[in-house]
DNA sequence: TTGAAAGCGCTAACAA
DNA sequence: TTGTTAGCGCTTTCAA
């Protein structure tokens, strides 16, 4: 419609590409594809350039608040950089993982955002090896990958020194499952914090076995058989969601018998009753860092590996109080 | 390196292709691919083939605890059959809804699967127009396109009635967003139910702006000014979360004062302190229901237009009791 | 039952 | 600055 040879208007339509068309040109064929309604066919330009705009993106569970915040900050990130997102919840189950993995493997995504990465994990590590572009968020396994996360030692510290400016000194802290790397990070921060704010205590540590409401409520029961316990730091906000439904049926009341600290301010917290106070961490800002550190490395693979490390705050609400005399 | 043509191999490997392989040369081909790690090219495949395996999906919005379990439910069924999931959340901006929806047909989807749609919507009407496979979930926009939906009614009915049963006369309803089909519908479905159930009653209706929390508070907090109420049905969930910052800032207790129902049975209605008695909606089986027939749809575009209407029942938790003498 | 040939829509490399 | 040519990987049509 333009009297242009395909080329040219490929040329014209793409002005990144090499080859520059003149100006009056790229307006008769930009005015013609309008008028046609043109729009590439992105699966004619994947075939030829081997690249297919999108990015395989793999959570662990669609079902923890704290993941839908991080998907918007992903989905809205690559899409206003011309990619889409393959979503793929595994359910926390590593075999899952790595047939998910296959499966979106099998589609060619141009790079892959891995939320599920345990601490040592076989597929992502294959993943890596395989030179894919691949970054991690919230989640750490070996160095030589970028990764998006959160500065989670500063938001317990601060939770920590909250708790114990309020009186706390039995602060008891429910880890998440082990294998899980923030599992791990968190329980470190919290015992330096404790030692660090209340030299002398002993910190009490149980863990949750996994990151539910259900795996909560059993571990805070576990947990407050000792009775001289008076904060809890949880894993995350839906361990600290067990901790209410625990001390409900323990007869104890929030915050006047025990504070609460959650971690995530996932999209409820603050509806709870009490209000949580909890460690906010930037989830939709985390997905959007991911979302362009993924498209960055795509655009050069060979940079050197970006760690981005996000900052965290305390949001006190409703959850904490000074300690019972 | 089976040594036959690639067009062999091709239909050896697509055994639904037209052309049949003897079981020879089949095995010799599998066995090849196997060694080879070969998978099909999907962007080979689909330039050849017209067809992406790729389903749009609009929902109205991530961050309402209702959606992830849909999507899990379409993920799920669509994965199994071989289709990708795009994923958009419009944040229940009819505008952006507009715009997404053009970005995934730019993308070339075989389906589309609308939550989105609002009573009367252009751009769904549009695309349903223009003879693409769509399907609704849970929103309902002209009779023509296929949907999946709850039977909100009956959940309603039986909402109602428990109530009824507890001795709660003056019953409320707190309506979501006008122009959502659902608001609508459960509305009716409510003033029905009163005049049933409670014949002589006058019910009461006040509109969330939003289905979120905070809308939710702002109409039970208006809502309230009327303190004879002791029962009130929220919109959905959010609302009634919604509900239970409202009654605590009035000094009311749920249920001693007002007893209090949602619908959907969002994740985390059962941790909520009282736990919210609610109309389950099934979420995740909607969304595997919606894969199935959008997959059905592509394969049979001239099939007879289908609804699905899913079951739904009360779940009753702690947070509704007899009414006060 | 298998092979040969062609072409889906696009853009990279080369030529003019 | 623009045109020509070729080919990405696959499946379909036609022929053998």
């Amino acid at each position: 419609m333009a009297g242009v040879h395909p080329a040219t208007a490929s040329r014209a339509l793409n002005p990144r590409l090499p080859g520059r068309i003149s100006a009056e040109t790229t307006q008769r064929v930009v005015r013609a594809a309008a008028e046609l309604g043109y729009v590439v066919d992105p699966v004619g330009r994947s075939l030829r350039t081997r690249r297919s705009a999108t990015i395989g993106v793999l959570v662990p569970d669609l079902l923890n608040p704290f993941y839908p915040p991080v998907l918007r900050g992903v989905e809205r990130g690559l899409r206003s950089r011309g990619f889409e997102a393959l979503i793929a919840s595994t359910d926390n189950d590593v075999r899952r993982e790595s047939e998910l993995l296959e499966v979106l493997r099998g589609r060619r995504c141009d790079g892959y955002l891995i939320a599920t990465a345990t601490r040592h994990d076989a597929t992502v590590a294959e993943l890596v090896r395989s030179g894919v572009p691949t970054v991690l968020v919230n989640r750490l396994a070996g160095t030589e990958t970028p990764s998006v996360r959160s500065d989670d030692v500063r938001g317990i510290g601060d939770a920590v020194r909250h708790l114990r400016e309020r009186g706390h000194t039995r602060i008891a802290h429910i880890a998440g499952p082990a294998e899980i790397s923030v599992s791990a990070t968190r329980e470190e921060a919290f015992r330096a914090a404790v030692s660090r704010e209340a030299a002398g205590a002993d910190p009490v540590v149980v863990r949750a076995e996994q990151f539910t409401a259900a795996a909560g409520e059993a571990a805070c029961r576990h947990l407050l058989r000792d009775r001289t316990i008076t904060a809890i730091l949880a894993g995350n906000d839906m361990i600290a969601v067990g901790c209410y439904a625990a001390l409900d049926r323990l007869g104890l009341r929030c915050p006047r018998d025990v504070s609460l600290v959650g971690i995530n301010d996932m999209p409820l917290a603050e509806w709870l009753r009490p209000a949580l106070t909890t460690v906010v961490l930037p989830a939709e800002q985390m997905g959007a860092e991911a979302a362009r550190l993924i498209v960055e490395r795509i655009a050069e693979p060979d940079a050197p590996v970006r760690d981005v490390v996000l900052p965290t705050r305390l949001v006190v609400r409703g959850s904490t109080a000074a300690a019972r005399a």
